[in-house]
DNA sequence: TCCTCTGGTGAGTAATTGCTCATGGGCAAA
DNA sequence: TTTGCCCATGAGCAATTACTCACCAGAGGA
């Protein structure tokens, strides 16, 4: 709140030595001289026009609604980090833009020194992120899967992304041999037990930062497209009120995972803790609004990587 | 002139960084980490940013000093606007200061709702205001260009505004498809004639508002520096009392335009009425003082964009 | 193929800016 | 008038930013 007693000249000075400073681009010293004041007092007005919201900055650019919009939607979900591309409001695809952008940011993390645990999840999107990667060398640090890399006809699932991934990134990689689901509950606690998954899934919980795609329900989702689900599953799932999915982990409006018969089947790893460790959803398009909003709302991620137009869906929400 | 090659994600860092350090009010450092590059390269980012001029600075404040002198001009010259920013006493340049503030009146009059005619001129005034503008979509806006855009040698005119202007607008553009001087008046009158000139010409006439720089005339004044004038024609334009111009037009110290060759061989659209529009003179400089204050006592504008240097001269003088 | 040139990078360093603290003047209340 | 408070001031110092230099990688031409 500015001050009422505010000498009314100082507001002036400070305008003048904010139009100074930052429109004519003079050092707080040249300022200080023409205005026949000390170098900390020129300092002071600047700081004050600033401060009192004289000066107007702003970004020309297509970007900067992104940024902005990031920052907000940083603010309002409490994320760790949010990254907005550009909408192409032509492109149908679900992948163009937040690829690149969620390489850049997978190679970010890849590129620090000291060694961490990166765990990715699977998807077309991922999938596609991962083909974005150059090649980097980091012995250091460890890839862990979340998902198991077998379909349910036995071949290895084409969207599986860490084999992709150690094409490109040399460093140690732990995929996961397992089914997306097993048969049963018991089945998948038999698998849990054996000794190579159960280090793997040691490795994963430890994870610093955790990539995952976040898939929509739907019979045409990838669910039932790559043949996980048969469609009256689905159906009864959605009736349930199940609207998206993570690493094969179904979750409700409010990002809930559902206690029901399907979840007890998953034999992925459980998402790394939201608490101790970065966890990334990377999503976009309009049939996903829904399973970005419950994964944000529910906590199932606490980063995002998508584009402006489900990041203004998220906003007005 | 930025380069067209320019690597196109990197504008697009510099944007972001930009942002981080104006807007989000990060350190470079910060900037630094996040982006994933060295806190030299995100410096250069942000002072890439600003010379790309992304970043554009405006200062929200009138300052008292300046209004008071805009309010005793317009009531000594019957102007209908006037603004002036405060005179930095260092700066040689002739366009910092007014280059924001003609940026800023500008785009007031282009976000206005209903359709104008919005006529500009030339200089190095006027190219530097128009390169402080925002992109702004205007389809219903008309813009048309008083003068030539074709120089003595055949190439177009660097400080033909109107083209930075189509760059930064969307708004239908009409350049003059003319030298500034032609060879005669028989000339002229025969370029007035063509088809297309004529209709430009009659757009001009109906001009909502006009921007133009006001030149100085002197043998390192524009018109000779630009090789639209030899010097000695110069120097015979001075010894027959000339002080200023605008668009080509020269005028003596009482601002009345001369009655000689040269201003019958200038191929811009006349003033647009001063009667009917608002026509902003745009100028600051010592060396400008007496052209300024012939166009203003003249009425060849009827508003002022200048500083207060040049504000107190006009009114003591 | 080799050379050159452009443009980017990191390091080091100088310049600039921002912050904290102790001081003192002005003003209102006692 | 005196007291106490507020806040602007200047100094010194820490943090941040800008600049220069030497080097490297890739593009393009001889």
């Amino acid at each position: 709140m500015a001050k009422r007693t505010e000498t009314p000249g100082r507001l002036d000075d400070a305008a003048r030595a904010g139009w100074l400073y930052y429109v004519a681009g003079r050092t707080q010293d040249e300022i200080a001289s023409t205005m026949g004041i000390s170098r900390q007092s020129a300092q002071r007005l600047v700081s004050l026009a600033v401060a009192e919201r004289l000066i107007k900055v702003r970004l020309d650019h297509p970007i900067a609604a992104c940024l902005e919009l990031g920052y907000e939607l940083r603010e309002k979900f409490d994320l760790k980090h949010v990254e907005i591309v550009p909408s192409d409001p032509g492109a149908s695809s679900t992948t163009v833009g937040i690829a690149e952008a969620a390489a850049a940011e997978i190679e970010r993390w890849l590129r620090r020194p000291d060694p961490i645990v990166l765990a990715i999840g699977t998807g077309r999107t991922l999938k596609a992120a991962v083909d974005q990667l150059p090649t980097i060398e980091c012995p250091n640090h460890r890839i862990v899967s979340l998902t198991g890399n077998i379909t349910p006809d036995g071949s290895a699932a084409y969207y599986n992304v860490i084999f992709s991934m150690a094409d490109a990134v040399k460093a140690r990689h732990f995929p996961m041999p397992l089914p997306v689901l097993a048969s049963s509950a018991e089945e998948r606690e038999l698998l849990h037990g054996q000794q190579l998954v159960r280090s793997t899934l040691k490795i994963s919980a430890q994870a610093d930062v955790t990539f995952v795609g976040i898939g929509e329900l739907g019979t045409d989702g990838p669910l039932c497209v790559d043949g996980f689900l048969a469609k009256d599953e689905m159906i009864e799932l959605m009736r349930e009120g199940a609207v998206g999915e993570i690493c094969g982990w179904i979750f409700d409006g409010n990002g809930k995972l559902l206690d029901n018969p399907i979840n007890e089947r998953v034999a992925s790893a459980p998402i790394p803790s939201r608490e101790t460790s970065t966890v990334i959803g990377i999503a976009k398009g309009k049939r996903k609004f829904q399973a970005i909003r419950a994964a944000v709302v529910g906590r199932q991620v606490n980063a995002l990587i998508t584009d402006e137009e489900a990041a203004e869906f998220l906003l007005n929400a």
